[in-house]
DNA sequence: CTGTATCCAAACCGATACTG
DNA sequence: CAGTATCGGTTTGGATACAG
């Protein structure tokens, strides 16, 4: 007798976890930017600016030391005149980059699909 | 003479747009969590809620529109009574899931690392 | 140049109550 | 069962001004 197999369990694995993890890393409005800009090479404080026209220096400060504390990028003061800062993603920072792009692509996808049925 | 070539020009591709348009999806607080749930097949709203016991109702029901509207998933009415409605994940929407894979991955790296780290 | 501090507006989300 | 309406607290992020 078929019983209603497929209302009997919700989906195998509670990845809630690792997931939410990550978002709230990831979740900040400008983190995937950053860590994007910062996949290129080192780069210092206000390239990034340059590099992210519309981020306010509260939120770059926000995220960049929040990077930090996390062991995805690293600060390096050079001891120069006037001070310069270098942010450099570390190898754990480049382990997000495949997520990253991922996401890039999906959101082209969206962005396709979104046009087309506006025409539509 | 070696110049400074690092420092000449920003990263290459401005990938802004689709990153920004992907995690205004994927950002909201409970997103990849209904997505996770929908890909092990069709799912109804008060199982939904079961799977995912702490979300509140305005929650899935805000989220569950917002994917229907970008065209990730379907909403079916059934004719039953009491009427039930079905939720699916469309094409576009099992698009989604490499990326939640992605970040589901460095998630779990990025847990172990603070473990690791707070014991250091 | 590289940030931090403060204030303020908007978004987000939960709880509760109510409808079809 | 499957939602919507409303209220209120918390968080988020932008603007501006200021500091090392």
């Amino acid at each position: 007798m078929a019983l209603k197999l497929r209302r009997s369990r919700a989906a195998p694995p509670p990845p809630h976890c690792p997931l939410t993890e990550c978002m709230a890393l990831l979740g900040g409005a400008w983190t995937p930017n950053v860590i994007w800009y910062l996949a290129a090479g080192p780069r210092r404080f206000g390239e990034l600016r340059r590099d992210i026209p519309k981020i306010s220096a509260k939120m770059l400060s926000a995220r960049l030391q929040e990077l930090v504390r996390r062991g995805v990028a690293t600060r390096t003061v050079m001891p120069t005149s006037p001070p310069t800062a270098e942010y450099a993603l570390t190898a754990l920072g480049e382990e997000l980059l495949p997520a990253i792009r991922a996401i890039v692509r999906v959101g082209e996808r969206l962005k396709d699909v979104e046009r087309r049925t506006r025409r539509a």
